[in-house]
DNA sequence: CGACAAAACACTAATGTTTTGTCGGTGCTTTAGT
């Protein structure tokens, strides 16, 4: 309890916030005492707080993993000017001067924040200074690029929890605003947390109306999409799937004369800032994005938040959902769906790199044990992404060690079997990721009450018919609610249990229905299975926890 | 997988149809050349 005090009494005194939330103290509170932690809150719920806080309790070096350099600029401004706290973000927009006394600070004082991006704790010099000036505490900011990004998009992502380790592995914070159950367990396991707290608060935004509009004619998809953003009210967002839709969308809006602009990662930084400030500031009302905006958007009053296409997973939709109405006033997420569009997502979670390729690259590193990736990668005429991202997937089929010394091959097999082996790991990968866009065709064509879909994916239990969605509106969801609940469930499983499936292997239950049970397979991802086939097959084992 | 553009074709002239090809999302970094 005397904890509870001094948390409360740093935040007063150091931060001016005269109260903090059950969900921020819980998370603070677990650090100081040593214990790992993955908080999943929303934004807005005051996330930095956490290690914000524990960071100036514990005091020395506390590490700032975040994915966004314009991110952590906001973050040590912030800290800087508004707290009064000691913060830098070293990063490759600073010279060697700069990198320099950015560093002297870090080690100057009695407790400093220092932000990173995973590129530059992939460097030995940068982990190599932490060390010797020892840190205090490891946060991990947007936590779930840990899961969607380290594969390939950003491989070194992958690497944080070696890094932890070398570090002596001090008390970690990792936050997200997102993160069904198998995220969730995919960040403990890839940063190593040891017996995590795991906290998730504030998952219902019953203030956000949700509305799915199925179409079939993609003419019909944007004429209703046009038809919806014109006759909107307050600032809103439009997420589209490609560079070339954000553009033809923010023409044809400004064109009806909306205040509306297009954003994604081709434009130039300048005009993509002047976009994020001209919609902060509200003269710009509509902003139609690819998924390169969101991070970092804290707009209280976004009214809306229109899908013109699906996302590739209910983490990622909700997420971006969750960006209308903060200010809790009422707000509405409308997915405008259409079958095909589906493609696109499952295109995006294919492309198993060749046995060839793989095959090249185990017989070089078995050639040359030690061998430095930058190395492996001139050898074999490969971008060092693409190696990277090469050497990442036969890590975790743990046919390669990567260590401080170089690369260096597990066992004794041929580079053929090294090359099948590695080939269904990237498989099996895939294939969750496709199970997860067919959870959101699942959530697009559901009867049932979208808010009572949407939380149960993230392992929430909504008692009723939510009153706030299309299918309440338009009664189904209370049909289906009583037809589901019209019987006592057959016993079956509970939520979370571990389970083994005659074919797909282990996994973990993550819904029960009257008449049918989903689980997430470890290397298959999310499978609906009808309950009378599981108990008449006995497809399903209870495995112990 | 599917949208869209360019090329190829189809044939009686300027434009429509079919086939083939390409491309699609997210950001760090670093280096060579002005």
């Amino acid at each position: 309890m005397t904890t509870d005090t001094e948390i409360a009494t740093v935040a007063r005194d150091a931060f001016g916030w005269a109260r903090l939330r059950e969900g921020q103290i819980e998370a603070v509170r677990a650090p100081i005492f040593g214990r790992d932690v993955l908080a999943v809150m929303p934004t807005g719920y005051g996330k930095s707080a956490v290690y914000q806080l524990a960071g100036t309790l514990l005091g020395g070096v506390t590490v700032v993993v975040s994915p966004l350099i314009a991110l952590q600029d906001d973050q040590v401004r912030s800290l800087r000017e508004v707290h009064g706290r000691t913060a830098v973000a070293i990063n490759s927009s600073l010279s060697d001067r700069e990198t320099e006394s950015a560093w002297m600070e870090v080690g100057g004082g009695e407790q400093c924040f220092v932000f990173l991006s995973p590129e530059q704790l992939a460097k030995p010099s940068v982990v190599s200074r932490l060390a010797a000036l020892g840190v205090s505490l490891f946060t991990v900011d947007e936590a779930h690029c840990v899961s969607s990004w380290g594969h390939d998009f950003r491989p070194d992502y992958l690497a944080l929890g070696e890094i932890i380790e070398q570090l002596g592995h001090p008390p970690v914070v990792a936050l997200t605003a997102t993160g069904s159950g198998p995220v969730r367990t995919d960040i403990v396991e890839r940063l190593g947390l040891r017996d995590p707290l795991v906290l998730a608060r504030g998952f219902d935004r019953p203030n956000i109306r949700l509305e799915v509009e199925r179409h079939e004619s993609e003419d019909g998809k944007r004429r209703a999409v046009m038809r919806q953003v014109m006759d909107a009210t307050g600032p809103g967002l439009v997420y589209v799937a490609t560079r070339a839709d954000a553009e033809r969308y923010a023409d044809a809006l400004q064109a009806q004369g909306i205040r509306a602009d297009a954003y994604h990662a081709g434009l130039p930084d300048a005009h993509r800032e002047d976009v994020h400030n001209r919609f902060t500031d509200g003269t710009l009302d509509v902003v139609v994005a690819t998924s390169a905006f969101g991070m970092g958007i804290d707009k209280p009053d976004v009214r809306f938040v229109v899908h013109e296409a699906v996302t590739d997973s209910i983490d990622s939709y909700y997420q971006e959902v969750g960006r209308a109405g903060r200010d809790g006033m009422g707000s509405l997420a409308t997915l405008h769906y259409r079958a095909e569009d589906l493609g696109l997502r499952t295109f995006f979670a294919s492309g198993v790199p060749s046995k060839e390729s793989i095959a090249r690259l185990y017989a070089a590193v078995k050639k040359s044990p030690s061998i430095s990736l930058a190395d492996l990668a001139n050898r074999l005429d490969l971008s060092a992404r693409t190696c990277r991202g090469l050497v990442n997937l036969l890590e975790e089929a743990e046919l390669l060690t990567s260590t401080t010394a170089g690369l260096s091959a597990v066992g004794r097999r041929s580079p053929a079997t090294a090359a099948r082996i590695a080939v269904q790991q990237a498989e099996a990968q895939h294939r969750v990721e496709k199970s997860r866009v067919q959870m959101v065709r699942g959530y697009a064509e559901t009867l049932e009450c979208r808010r009572i879909f949407l939380l149960g994916y993230f392992g929430e239990d909504l008692p009723s018919p939510c009153g706030n969605c299309d299918t309440c509106s338009d009664g189904i969801a209370y049909e289906e609610f009583t037809r589901e609940h019209r019987d006592d469930a057959p016993a079956t499983f509970a939520i979370d249990a571990r389970v083994k499936h005659t074919k797909w292997g282990a996994g973990v239950v993550m819904r029960v229905e009257d008449d049918r049970i989903t689980v997430f397979f470890d290397d298959e991802g999310y499978k609906v299975l009808s309950v009378e086939a599981v108990q008449q097959n006995r497809l399903l084992t209870l495995l112990p926890a």
